[in-house]
DNA sequence: AAGAACATAGTTATTTAATAACTTGTTCAC
DNA sequence: GTGAACAAGTTATTAAATAACTATGTTCTT
């Protein structure tokens, strides 16, 4: 699943910390509680490679929680979409932190079949072509998702 | 999950037929078999509308198959999807029959969150947009997946 | 026509993903 | 400090998808 991880992000590294300091930050300025619970989630996110099952997390979860349950986590999960801190990538059924929740514009997903990577990407261009579309059958979108699947740059040497 | 059904398919309509033959036609073309039990489901796709999950379509199957089990709508499906009879929704896990399967697009779906609506929409625009923001991250697109929830034009009133 | 090779379908069981429903514990405003 | 609201624990179930094995059918070859 996974190629070379040079550039994935590792455990407990500075780039965490400090995401992880902005979500508490940003839980506080509106008002939602960024529990232990919740933070001990988010971590694990945090350090997973690419995204993650709900499962493949539960069982993260369990080495230092071993009575958690699905519940626990798609509780936590469930909060984190809720408010911008991470997004479900839907033809996988997986989860993924985000990197720059402070901001709500719909994302992109570019998914490497192999190496597992997923890169976030936020391109307004590709928003406002599908409102376009949209707009000429009368539509009015809620929601975007949109998904790419293929090889990334590093996988392709 | 409904509204008004009157723009909708209805089982054995005229579109219905004709689609049906194309589809028979495309398999013969293309050397792949259109058995029995393949024709029985994708008429149960046609009928259904919007997009139909596959336990659904199971549901229907067994009024007239009581013993057809998970793997009959999976092996069908998987069969559609892969000659291109028929798309997968992945963000709502369900699937809906295609009514241009003889073009290979890559298509994008605007779901009705209200009455269930699926429209396929295939708009260039959309596809290279996405491509050329991928091209920028060096990332090669195998497949895509492009969806749009929100409120459909008969259920906006 | 017989038989090998392959594709399709039947069958049983299991895995994976997600949620329901009820109970217990925390927090916070008044 | 009491109670409303939120969060988490617990048990069970539903929903989605596939694994693995068996049986049947189709096609291709000789």
């Amino acid at each position: 699943m996974h190629g070379t991880k040079a550039l994935q992000l590792k455990p407990h590294s500075d780039e965490q910390q400090e995401i992880l300091q902005k979500a508490k930050q940003y839980c506080e300025q509106t008002g939602n509680r960024f529990t232990p619970s919740r933070e001990k989630i988010y971590k694990l996110l945090l350090q997973a490679d690419g995204s993650i099952g709900a499962y493949d997390l539960l069982d993260k979860l369990k080495q230092t929680d071993s009575k958690a349950k699905p519940p626990t986590v798609y509780r936590a999960l469930d909060f984190f979409l809720h408010v911008g801190l991470a997004h479900k990538v839907e033809s996988t059924n997986t989860f993924k932190a985000c990197r720059h929740f402070d901001c709500a514009h719909p994302v992109q997903f570019l998914i490497c079949d192999y190496c597992g990577d997923v890169r976030e990407i936020q391109s307004k261009g590709i928003r406002d072509t599908l409102e376009a579309q949209a707009k000429q059958h009368e539509f009015k979108i809620k929601t975007q998702t949109i998904e790419a699947h293929g090889i990334c740059q590093r996988c392709q040497s």
